[in-house]
DNA sequence: GGATTATTTGCATGTTTGTGCATATATGAA
DNA sequence: TTCATATATGCACAAACATGCAAATAATCC
């Protein structure tokens, strides 16, 4: 893994280790439908400025995808890139290698 | 999930998305037998008080486990935890619920 | 004992980050 | 067009964080 692989990988994590941004993506988790931003501040402690900015981290990082509909943006979660990332960390987090 | 899980899980995943951190624990995965923070020391661009605390954080959010011996302290990564912690995050991710 | 090595900690500093509020932009509805 | 709703953004501010340096602590070696 190079270090860009790791700044990367680092920037998908820090996304996701905000509790607020982690609670917005627990909501996104249950839902099966796309939603927009009103609808999931109500997970999360902060105004409506807060949870567009926190949207805007998770869309930066590939977190969530955004589609714009009329006056909404309506976000789903790109589970597969997520579970895909956090399981690649988990089995080389799990299997030793070469060094001493 | 409850919020304290939440805020359980993103100290964890807080603690790894940091570049400097993420380089010692992928460091990590690839030894066999645990390693001093000198050692570790070459694999991040910190001086050793810095590689000191980042250590601190992880011994803290339970991703290393250490062991004191003589005047090193010993780091190895505490693989089936994290792992595990990981991959439980990618499943729920993965599976979508109830909510409309 | 004194010197050396490993690690931690206090301090100062600069940077990043999360936040609310007010305002701006954009779109839809009346 | 005018009003209401959804979201984004500029600004200010406090809190958190990463960092290096110097000093402190701890343990081994001579």
């Amino acid at each position: 893994m190079d270090s860009n692989e790791i700044q990367d990988l680092a920037d998908l994590l820090k996304a996701l280790g905000e509790v607020n941004r982690l609670s917005l993506v627990c909501r996104l988790c249950d839902c099966k439908v796309p939603q927009n931003a009103m609808c999931l501040c109500s997970c999360c402690s902060v105004d409506a400025s807060g949870v567009s900015r926190h949207l805007k981290v998770l869309a930066q990082t590939g977190i969530v995808h955004v589609e714009k509909q009329g006056r909404t943006r309506n976000y789903s979660l790109n589970r597969a890139f997520v579970a895909t990332q956090l399981r690649s960390l988990a089995s080389r987090i799990e299997s030793q290698q070469e060094r001493p």
